[in-house]
DNA sequence: ATAGAGGTTCCCGTGACTGGAGGGTCAAGG
DNA sequence: CCTTGACCCTCCAGTCACGGGAACCTCTAT
């Protein structure tokens, strides 16, 4: 099966193939013209590849999830280790997202977004009164 | 002020510093030895910029809210357009990572990380049932 | 004079691709 | 037989926002 076909089957593009080969994830067969050929189990590794990557497993991960993949003796818990560190790092960018997402919402609630230029956005950049300086503390 | 005294001031890093200069965000003077030699305006551009990139904002987006920071017949409306817009961006990222983070969990919690091969984790990702595969269906 | 702590420029590397140049291969049609 | 168009190949450069490090210059203190 040429790169195209295999592609369409995985849904991962050519260049992400030809790129993943290229980091030595995949190593498909080569026909005589020099095309690649891809097996079942070049297809296999793809398929567990987009699904990895799609959740959010680093390229790194991916290739020690694939050895995994292949190796009838590994232990469920090399597997569990790796998913639990990215599940971390997917928790902490989910609260840095989160954060960065409240403290934004509140800079653009607080924007009028009319003519004029005084801009509680600009003020915050600016380092001026974060929030409650415009409260009524008298 | 050195560049030195100018990163203790923002919080910024000497090496960022020389970096947004480059690419034209700020332009410090020079004292006679070739120094850097920041001013106070270039302080509160620098704090700025670091206030917005800790919001997330591209540096573009810093590029086009400094601009506004230093026009005085800027409109909050283009200020809070740029904003949303951002803001935009950070939900469809918080969406796509909650949806991760749900899948991810999901597969973890089933794996029960003991010394056997068997893994829910490697199922999921090699396309194996997704997960009511296992329910007592029979 | 020298040592050490600053400063400067310039280039390379990061992650995970994507785009494009320049060229080979194949099947079908004229 | 030749051409056209759709594939395929490799290799290089660019992305984003820096960080590391080399090679070199400048200032201050001893």
């Amino acid at each position: 099966m040429n790169i195209a076909r295999a592609a369409a089957c995985t849904g991962l593009p050519p260049k992400t193939i030809r790129y993943y080969e290229g980091i030595g994830l995949i190593r498909p067969r080569r026909s005589a013209n020099g095309y690649r050929d891809f097996g079942r189990a070049d297809l296999h590794k793809l398929a567990f590849l987009a699904r990895a990557r799609s959740l959010g497993f680093t390229i790194e991960d991916c290739r020690a999830l694939l050895a995994l993949y292949e190796d009838r003796h590994r232990t469920s818990a090399d597997v569990k280790r790796v998913a639990e560190e990215h599940l971390a790092r997917v928790d902490r960018k989910l609260a840095e997202l989160e954060s960065m997402r409240q403290a934004l919402g509140r800079l653009v609630e607080r924007c009028r977004g009319d003519e004029r230029p005084e801009c509680p956005i600009i003020d915050g950049l600016a380092g001026g009164p974060p929030a409650a300086a415009r409260e009524p503390a008298a």
